[in-house]
DNA sequence: GTGAAAGCGCTAACAG
DNA sequence: CTGTTAGCGCTTTCAC
């Protein structure tokens, strides 16, 4: 900036005026000093700019559980469409359910500077946080709260659409509801086997404990599970699914026995509606949840001061699938 | 820092270096700062200290067509395995296939000083890089080659994988094949197409223009084009699908015709073998493209200076789905 | 081992 | 309208 200066024959100010597009500045320099920023090769450091205090990275942070998951995919791609509309940048980190790794990537993001995080926590205790909040990082947490420190949530009902995804098996005649969980030490199996067990109790079921699988990670996870179920003396005649994942795996393993078995599963997945037989979904708007907190996060940088909150968003059962039974040749 | 110093009684550069863990300082210094440090809640700027000359920001920029495309999601989730593993960060942003968002936002991860660019190309033009490039940003491509600009390019062996796939369907009886493209303008459509014709004219078919459709983006429009295609005098009984969005399509449009129709589509999904009627796919390693990008990008970023080359990755055809067919009830 | 001074590239504040 | 001065938070000389 000093060589296009001098080369240009005007000050370093009138450099940093022309390259931040002041209007004031005469039209003849602002031509001279393009001619050598030009000439010389000159681009703008952007993180010098950004140093001095008070200014903005216009950077945020986003940290997922798990990048290659379609449900993480698309809150991310909302949360993209919202920061670009704002001009910021948005910097993407998996934490694969590793609550360290979480913690060092949050550390590192906000040692950059950014303005503000966007979080999926996996970690049981946030309070690592707190300094940098109070030191002025938006932090707001999506699909699943923090624990330890108060911040704003956007949140699906996760309670919710367990129970009426159970509700409906037992209005289908279903007794024997299998249920396949991840790790319970992740909020939303938490809530969603809650949700179905309430549902249980609602109708006077009991809860056979033979009947919930947890840990259930992936589709090959799932379809073990599955199948020493169906193995019982007493197997059962539904599941429910607790994510996208196992909704698979166990949609595999009941057709490779071509058992007729009804499925309930958490989280829609591009293709579903592919899918060779009827299979319920509970459906939340994964897109909404991503505006949601990037909306809520840059709120909180604007300078919003407004209580920490909590946000439920719905969720819905919808049927897919089975159309296709009709057509394969 | 200057806080931190004098509270604890020491320089700045004392401060300075015991946040960087210089093995060189006494144990009381040591301990004294950091407990001003804690005492005084002091974090580090990171992008302070990148400022001064020479010093990485230990980021890398990540531009792809289209964040939802799980082909790209995995690309990103190997190239950020990569980056992590070296301590760096990954900025993603998408070009949603627009050249001038593509261009913007290159420009934009230059100023944020990021180390390295890995590119899927959309625009027809780079030389707007050149200058970044020769003022030390490593830039690699992948997926598409660049335009107008010498670099490093990981790619995969589109002609060979679409000439393979013809020439199955041609073995297997097939005369008229329906070919389903995306925009012509990108790179990989016009391979996919130049090596299915060359399939075609080795066994002496004629190309029919009518059984080409290209501008295909979506699932519907894949599903529209099949559905003319299939409404002609003389209808294809095959069809070559240019990317997993209209191999969806096509796989729907046919389903729900009932239609005994044979059909090969480029880059595999999630989900693909629980598809209820075979399909072979072209898959390539996708996760070996954005491993392979990120290891040439360091290898810049480390001062490699050899020619920069092309990278070609190998196809197979893969034969995906049908087996379920036995099994809905 | 430690510290003082200079400066990274830029911008805000105030003059002129 | 333009230039000068100071300083963002840190690191790098080079003395002590």
């Amino acid at each position: 900036m000093n060589d296009v200066a001098s080369d240009a024959g005007v000050s370093l100010k009138t450099v940093s005026r022309v390259v931040n597009a002041v209007p004031t500045v005469d039209r003849d320099l602002v031509d001279k000093v393009f001619a050598s920023i030009k000439k010389l090769g000159y681009r703008r450091n952007g993180i010098a700019a950004s140093l001095r205090a008070g200014s903005e990275t216009r950077m945020i942070g986003l940290i997922t559980a798990d990048v290659s998951n379609s449900f993480y995919t698309e809150l991310a791609s909302a949360v993209a469409k919202v920061a670009r509309a704002r001009g910021f940048q948005v910097i993407m980190a998996s934490s694969e359910e590793d609550p360290e790794i979480e913690r060092a990537l949050a550390l590192d993001l906000c040692q950059r500077q950014v303005s503000g995080l966007i979080v999926v926590p996996t970690s049981a205790d946030h309070r690592y946080l707190q300094a940098e909040m109070d030191l002025g990082v938006a932090v707001v947490f999506v699909d699943r709260p923090a624990s330890g420190l108060t911040a704003d949530a956007i949140l699906i009902d996760n309670q919710g659409g367990a129970h009426s995804a159970v509700e409906r098996l037992i209005a289908n005649g279903h007794r024997r509801i299998g249920l396949l969980m991840d790790s319970l030490s992740i909020y939303t199996m938490r809530e969603r086997l809650a949700g179905a067990r309430d549902a249980l109790a609602a109708a006077g079921i009991d809860d056979d404990p033979a009947l919930l699988v947890d840990g259930v990670h992936s589709p090959d996870d799932a379809a073990n599970a599955v199948r020493s179920m169906l193995d019982l003396a007493d197997p059962p005649t539904a599941f429910l699914c607790g994510n996208n994942r196992s909704t698979i795996g166990a949609l595999e393993e009941v057709w490779r026995r071509g058992a007729s078995i009804a499925i309930v599963g958490f989280d829609d997945f591009e293709m579903s509606r592919l899918l060779p037989q009827p299979v319920t979904i509970v459906v939340s708007d994964t897109a909404a949840l991503g505006t949601r907190a990037a909306e809520r996060l840059f709120d909180r940088i604007d300078g919003l001061a407004a209580e920490p909150t909590g946000h439920l968003l719905p969720t819905r059962l919808v049927d897919r699938g089975g159309s296709r039974l009709l057509a394969p040749s």
